[in-house]
DNA sequence: ATGAAAGCGCTAACAG
DNA sequence: CTGTTAGCGCTTTCAT
């Protein structure tokens, strides 16, 4: 930490560095005998170099322990070669998974994707991205962003961003997100097939994607003439908010006898609720979750639920920003990949009526 | 107001350069009618400048949208104030909460936490350590390696490394943990103070501190005089080995009537399969996790288990960071923080003995 | 095929 | 107080 050795004299060519504790280049162009260039030449792998040489640089890189300095190297090519993540909530597992899609892509591209989180704080976000505009990362993925309009936009103005599972509306803002809509039908669908018509729904409260899955929820009760039926109950993407939602729901002294809510974390929340009701799923009521994370697969839960292709998602939004990086696209891309249906163990058909319910229609109370 | 200056460049607005599109230090220096000198000791906050200068300076650096170049700054000062976290698996909830601490302690210090994730591959790993590595970031934590000893030792000869929620036995590199003996004897003891005698282990097969808790298992059967209940089911620290382990005790003919099992995900597999065999928890069995993640925390798992500190175990990583990287500490420091038992719904007294069910009690001491 | 030289954007002495 | 002057470690013309 503390050059005690030597002042700021005037260099010579001699080799007392190590000041960083780190070799350079030019110590392995002293000991291999040739210059700097020479080494730069070969460490990148030209081809025109003689064998000999070659050789002799090699081998002084690696009894020196050589490792180039990204730093040095970024500051004069002007480019880091290295994707930011700005991933809102390390806890979300769904993001989690995008990101997985996101390293590997950004690998097999000879990028380097590198995270840093927001902890789902606006100002930590913005801090996140600032750090990575400052650390001059190529280009910028924002996954799961609850920061204002104007921060994206000027995160956008300096560098490619991509929005990952989440709609964009900006032209300078490329995205990747599935289709919520057509995702809620398709639970919709499901539990129809399956023989329910009392179908309720526990909302996303203003979550991303939350309006677009209570549309697709009431366009597909509406297509299959249960317009009547439908019933949204407030709920958010929380398992608090999922239990909160259900609770509401029974308040109403409503009864479903299926139940599509937001998101698989809230979903676990309203099994827990429907258990403490004394309702048993999916014998009594099933229960339809959205994102397939992994959770939604854990054997004691066995969710059946809407699965996102995550990982797609985050190879898409590197290829997005490879596309404005290396191909120079300057028109906005909006990708919409489809969700699809995962039947696991919280659906089945509804119970028959009891004696003494609801007579025919939605006529309650 | 964009006032148009007569500067020696024709271009105006976002900076004469532009080749990166990032303004620099000069294009605010020119702007502000000062050098660049000046440019930087106020950015850097100096006090020693005029204030008619600062307000200059600052208001040329707001009207370009100015943003410090990390990379030039890093490379001259030979930090970059940033801490690379070289995190194993992102899927692990565990360590995802570790890397919170971290987060916010870093900040509080003035560094940045950078993640870089290994997806519980050794090369992977590797990979990521040597981008940190080449970034030069200042130190680096590794959270959940699973990579060979000497890797880990080659990223200590380069930087200053601690080893997150794993204890280190090397002098170059520092760590924290927890206590894993004592916190399986902190199961056991609850399980008995239930009333249980008859408690079995699922253990964590090779993985990290799976051997820790075992012996702190065996040691507190052995100090409440149940050594020869005792009884080790393998297992490891996934939910199907928590399932595995159950079938291969149940298998036994063995029928306790607790089961400390070695983490939470692989309790949630052994919940699922005592479901699966008929047995109810906690009125037929009790069962005690360990690491308090938050899937143990969900109403629907509800499960007891012993709880590791995990964001103070990620700033306690950080502080040991500092005092090598500030304080210019030597010496290895290995920290053990201690864990604590959180009971949920997943233990309660023992079922009464069945009729024809193995002898009496088997009478304390 | 190889070396010399000129920076990348910024900080840090060291003069004025 | 403020400007000048050297570089940080590496890539990149441009000569040789």
């Amino acid at each position: 930490m503390t050059p005690t050795e030597g002042g700021s004299g005037p260099r010579s060519g001699g080799g007392d560095r190590g000041r960083t504790g780190h070799p350079t280049i030019l110590d392995v162009a002293e000991r291999a005998g040739v210059s700097k260039s020479l080494v730069s030449l070969v460490l990148r792998g030209s081809d025109r170099v003689r064998e000999e040489k070659r050789m002799a640089v090699l081998r002084a890189a690696e009894e020196l322990g050589y490792r180039p300095n990204a730093v040095a190297r970024s500051l004069v090519r002007r480019r880091t070669n290295v994707i930011g993540v700005m991933l809102s909530d390390l806890h979300n597992l769904f993001f989690v998974e995008v990101v997985d899609g996101i390293e590997a892509e950004a690998l097999s591209a000879q990028y380097r994707a590198l995270i840093n989180t927001g902890s789902r704080l606006p100002e930590r976000e913005w801090e996140a991205i600032e750090t990575l505009l400052q650390l001059r990362t190529d280009g910028m993925i924002l996954a799961g962003p609850v920061l204002p309009a104007r921060r994206i936009l000027a995160a956008a103005a300096a560098v490619p961003v991509v929005l990952a599972a989440r709609a964009s509306r900006w032209a300078s803002v490329d995205s990747v997100a599935n289709d919520d809509r057509a995702g809620a039908r398709l639970a919709v669908d499901h539990l129809v097939s399956l023989g329910h018509r009392d179908i309720a729904h526990v909302d996303g409260g203003p979550g991303a994607g939350a309006s677009a899955r209570r549309t697709g929820y009431l366009d597909a009760m509406r297509h299959h003439g249960l317009g009547a039926e439908a019933v949204v109950a407030h709920g958010d993407f929380t398992e608090e908010g999922g239990a909160d939602g259900i609770d509401r729901l029974l308040a109403t002294g409503r009864r479903p006898t299926a139940v599509f809510v937001s998101n698989d974390l809230a979903a676990v929340g309203a099994l827990h609720a429907l258990e403490q009701h004394g309702l048993r799923v999916p014998q009594d009521i099933s229960v339809v979750g959205y994102d397939n994370t992994s959770l939604a697969a854990l054997g004691h839960i066995s969710l059946s639920t809407i699965d996102q292709p995550r990982r797609q998602i985050g190879a898409i939004a590197v290829r997005l920003l490879l596309e404005r990086l290396e191909e120079g696209r300057r028109r906005a891309r909006h990708v919409i990949v489809p969700p699809s249906l995962v039947v696991r163990r919280t659906t089945a058909p509804p119970p028959r009526p009891r004696p003494g319910s609801r007579g025919r229609r939605a006529s309650s109370s």
